[in-house]
DNA sequence: CAGTATCCCAAGCGATACTG
DNA sequence: CAGTATCGCTTGGGATACTG
């Protein structure tokens, strides 16, 4: 994600990772559906009044995102009420959340009105601001220019 | 982003930071643009050849990325060459990095295949892998459910 | 090379009506 | 409530041809 080129021109793009994942979040209302479900709306007419999306396009997503390994529908009951059921985020769903956080922070960095951003974002343990970082394994902070692109064992040459 | 709900359901979620951001990343075509800009590739035709999309297509999104401030395009010129154009991030543009970087490990970890990753992302100064991970304003590793949500200065009711 | 213009087909979408 | 089915409309997208 750097000033590069070692080859990377020359893969076959089709399985880079980032593909891959935007074939999950590939469209505005699948990120939106699940912003949702990390805010803790599960139900289906919750997330379809409160993204005011049509029944028929959530319907569509949802069982994408079920199908995907992404969410997954379980059954739940209120003491005294009919079961319902509700969308749950799988340990695969659940892995989207730094994506989730970094296009937060974009949002609230750069597109924010002049009040702010809407939505805060707290540490629980310390009421400091979450954010998506660029750190190591070696857990340095990692700069914007201090990453350097190599090919790795899926690479694939493109036809 | 965690278990909550304290008032969430009552704002207007057009305004959210997430909303926001997906206008910009919102399909498929602009985030491969993006990747192949953060790596390096910034010519017209080296992009097209290179994730595979029509030019009536990248000719728009680039227009569109140009527009909202994500990419600019200047002149430059290689010596004994014509000069040519290229699409460079701005500071807007660079702000999405954690964004794609994150999209990158997700792929990375759960929709990898059996030979691992295509691309790997090294830190510069000490070659550990990069990832975006949750922290906060005090410098503390955040965990997946520690994240409290709290709505900010420009949260609005919804209608 | 880096686009723009046109054509035409496929997909996405909301509105509405229907179902368990 | 939580969907599915159908209907048109609008948009997206590749292919092709054209332009500076």
């Amino acid at each position: 994600m750097a000033e590069d080129l070692l080859g990377w021109t020359e893969i076959d793009t089709g399985t880079c990772s980032v593909a891959r994942a935007v074939e999950i979040l590939g469209d505005r209302w699948t990120v939106l559906v699940l912003r949702e479900v990390f805010n803790g709306v599960r139900r289906f007419g919750d997330i379809q009044t409160h993204i005011g999306v049509s029944r028929s396009v959530l319907a569509q997503r949802l069982a994408t995102l079920k199908e995907q390994g992404v969410l997954e529908r379980r059954p739940y009951q209120e003491p005294g009420d009919r079961v319902r059921h509700e969308y749950r985020l799988t340990p695969l769903g659940r892995g989207l959340q730094p994506v989730l956080v970094a296009l937060n922070n974009f949002g609230d960095q750069f597109l924010s009105g002049p009040d702010g951003p809407p939505v805060l974002l707290r540490h629980a343990d310390c009421g400091a601001l979450v954010s998506a970082a660029l750190v190591c394994a070696d857990d340095h902070r990692v700069g914007p220019r201090e990453i350097r692109l190599e090919l790795g064992p899926g690479a694939r040459p493109r036809a």
